[in-house]
DNA sequence: CTGAAAGCGCTAACAG
DNA sequence: CTGTTAGCGCTTTCAG
């Protein structure tokens, strides 16, 4: 019985083959083999030794030690990725971009939500990082090697490939002002109230100021987890005289809260009031009606990331550029757009 | 200005401290410096000795070469977690919990989407495969390693830590049928005719072989996407005779495609019709009813994998193990449990 | 064009 | 109790 991979693997011991083994089974030395096999053959070879270099190492299903280059190469081509929301749906949409951006360029991924250790071990060549570049470095410590976040910014910083949640709560309310909402609500849930307001309270509030416009905001924890949050909020906004017609929700989880808020009571959504979320999720698509919801990049910054990071370390500097990449607004029918001649 | 993570960094230089360098700056050798640091210390060390040299280490901010170790132990501290669905919702489930598993250890996670390479190269210890034990052996080839598949297996077989889809859509359907529902309809989308049918087909077709009870299948692919789907399937059932009163779907996008469907028909659920999901991911959670849906122990799968796998590599066996986790059933509003004396 | 040899940073006998 | 000495598997000068 064959196996169906391609790699022959004539020689069953446990230990796979070393470079000394090709070199011993095709009579040259072990420098020569690393030659053919490994380096860019900036160095001439002859053919024939060539050739037999070739054959010994299929021979015996020859596969580099990644480790042991790495030492010596002082290289591991593996890139961290840390995040503290390992499970969050948000983070999921760039599992698979970054992973697959790195390996099109020969780069592995470890993930990992303790990222001090990792990068201090010398198993990474640089670390995306999911996180505040703001906050971050004061978490992270003088880092060695090259680093990218990836994170909401309000302004572009260096070292970070970001997009930016002011602009994206303006997108939002901008869209529906558009549709004639001039009584927007914002849905924020719980945040910090010491300190700068978030990003996207700041985008609401710019552009909900537009004249002639009146805008509120529902903040406080009524639930502990975020649905049940944008649920009770709704539902004792609902309680008081209804002088809105629209709600920006902070993220999908509060959104939905309030869609279901909002069937319950018997508003039509998005006839008596319109909803938008935020980080189009799965859960927006499937939402009933289909929640509108704003679009971060953040599986093409994710994606960028990798590419930067490794031009970076294979550019020997130590710092990525970082950029902005725009958000965009995903429109479904909770929103009311394409019931009205407005946009 | 100081910074705020614990290692003392004094010297700046770009390269880190190494072996030798604490060695220099303790006034030892080299050997015993690792014996202090990294072994178990089973052999005894003159406390002064070991006190210069924590100091000299703390003092260069000594960190090991998790490389260089590697090599000389042949053993990476890293396993690999692969996966053909990086972004399923199902699949999100575990990262958590495996990459936390594995910390506890003093593992590291890398996730893959390629495994062929990362097992060869020596970079993981061993892997953990989301694919299906039978078929993928073929697959993958014959893996120098310790594996432990993670999958729905109709048998406990010896490498796979699984659950039980067989076990899992019985589960659905005699809890639908505890409601008393004796007509209930297996949605199944679009699965390959040819070949054994899924086992969650199996277990329908098995617990809803009960007496006196009726089931039927609805399958085929209407539309691309699972969602869409199931919304037409159903739609096209509504418009036919509606001789059944509970749906069991194969995964939660197909039942929120019903839960659509029956929605715009005026079809109330589960008053008139009882939905239960598969695979309980956030989509079931949020829906609305909220979904009645079967509990895949995957993650936990994922936890003890981890941990079964270490323990093979640690032990020097090849082979973990394996185990079968039990399926859960969380019940919420699409089925109608509560509204009914029955269970 | 090819080989010998010196590491990469660490561990693990083996002496002393 | 501590130091010396081989490697781990590969890359990379430096000779030839």
């Amino acid at each position: 019985m064959r196996t169906l991979t391609a790699k022959p693997c004539v020689t069953d011991r446990a230990r796979p083959a070393t470079l000394a083994d090709v070199a011993r089974e095709a009579g040259v030395s072990i420098a020569t083999v690393s030659r053919v096999l490994n380096s860019k053959l900036a160095v001439p070879i002859t053919p024939e030794t060539e050739r037999r270099i070739r054959e010994a190492s299929d021979r015996l299903g020859y596969r580099p030690n990644a480790i042991a280059r790495a030492l010596a190469t002082q290289r591991t081509h593996t890139l961290a990725l840390f995040t503290d929301e390992m499970t969050d749906p948000h983070f999921a949409q760039m599992l698979g971009p970054v992973e697959q951006s790195l390996r099109e360029r020969g780069y592995r991924l470890a993930v990992c939500s303790d990222i001090e250790g990792m990068l201090a071990e010398g198993r990474v060549d640089g670390a995306i990082l999911l996180a505040d570049p703001v906050t971050g470095p004061a978490r992270f410590g003088a880092i060695g090697i090259p680093v990218a976040y990836v994170w909401s910014a309000s302004s572009a910083c260096r070292h970070c490939v970001s997009w930016n949640d002011t602009d994206g709560a303006a997108l939002a309310v901008r869209h529906l002002s558009s549709l004639g909402h001039a009584r927007i609500a914002g849905l924020f849930g719980d945040y910090p109230l010491d300190g700068a307001p978030p990003d996207k309270v700041v985008g609401f509030r710019a552009a909900a100021a537009a004249p002639g416009a009146a805008s509120r905001e529902w903040l406080g924890s009524l639930a502990p987890h975020q649905f049940e949050n944008g649920y009770m909020l709704v539902r004792q906004a609902l309680a008081e005289k209804r002088d809105w017609t629209a709600i920006f929700a902070r993220n999908d989880y509060l959104a939905l809260g309030a869609l279901r808020a909002l069937r319950e009571a018997g508003v039509a959504v998005p006839e008596q009031v319109a909803v938008v979320g935020y980080n189009d999720t799965e859960l927006a698509r499937f939402a009933d009606p289909p929640l509108t919801s704003v679009r971060t990049p953040i599986a093409e910054c994710g994606a960028l990331a990798a590419v930067r990071l490794v031009e970076a370390i294979e550019s020997g500097s130590s710092q990525i550029v970082g950029e902005e990449l725009s958000m965009r607004l995903t429109i479904r029918g909770s929103c009311g757009a394409g019931r009205t001649a407005a946009e």
